[in-house]
DNA sequence: CGGGGCCTGTTGATTTTTCACCGCTCGTTG
DNA sequence: CAACGAGCGGTGAAAAATCAACAGGCCCCG
């Protein structure tokens, strides 16, 4: 259960991939690759992965779903600290600001109510 | 000029790292390495860094500091984009929502003033 | 029955990555 | 001045990652 040595490219690169679909076939990870391998090494990353404890393997009918071992909510968090340490020097302030002036982000005016209501919550209860 | 293939992991480690401090000399990022290898080890990845041109290495001096060659704030929205997609599908709503969870984010009044402040301007204004 | 698709695991070759040794140059200090 | 140590970078070898090919095993469908 230690935590690994971090990923190496490619396996980083097929963890996204399954992460952003939340579970993937090896073909379909195959076919989101930019510079898309053989399909029998796309396996092997995938069967590292396995082993290495990153991935769970689901028989789901005729082929095998590969999904995050991590509960998706802890692998969201994670990342969400990561880049908030690396970027932001941990300002939320500054995330959220630049998260907002993400171009291809923009949020209607129902999100933007979600948010307000979010923010009110959290700092109500919170401290 | 073209966009170099991802880093390598040790590559990847000591960019965080110098994004994170800004700027950094060899032996400050070292510091910063949790499984420091040898010096000259560290200044091996930096002198490929700078090669691939992701690295700026300035003179200041007795000793050189290393900076990204990328301007801090494409940085932040390239990282913040990259998780945005990955592990968000694109929602700004849930991204934020995690982020103020963030347990080590709390954020005090002033702080959420200020987000509030932001996403009203960011929402009248654009759209 | 014979494909074809999907999967597994191994092997070995090739490329990358990672790393430490070594030698050089300074500036400082004894 | 000479010795020392910090900072730097080149080189080449060890280690890891990447990948393709191969050999089979299932299962489903025509």
């Amino acid at each position: 259960m230690a935590e690994m040595p971090p990923l190496s490219r490619r396996e980083r690169q097929v963890m996204d991939i399954i992460h952003e679909l939340g579970g993937a076939t090896a073909v379909q990870i195959r076919g989101r690759m930019s510079d898309p391998p053989t399909d029998s090494a796309v396996r092997s990353v995938l069967r590292i992965l396995v082993r290495k404890g990153h991935l769970a393997k689901d028989y789901d009918g005729p082929r095998y779903v590969y999904s995050p071992r991590i509960p998706a909510r802890a692998a969201r968090r994670g990342a969400m600290r990561h880049v908030l340490k690396t970027f932001f020097g941990g300002s939320v302030e500054g995330a959220v600001a630049t998260l907002i002036a993400l171009e291809d982000g923009a949020l209607d005016a129902d999100e933007r109510e979600r948010i307000m209501a979010m923010i009110e919550e959290a700092s109500e209860e919170g401290r």
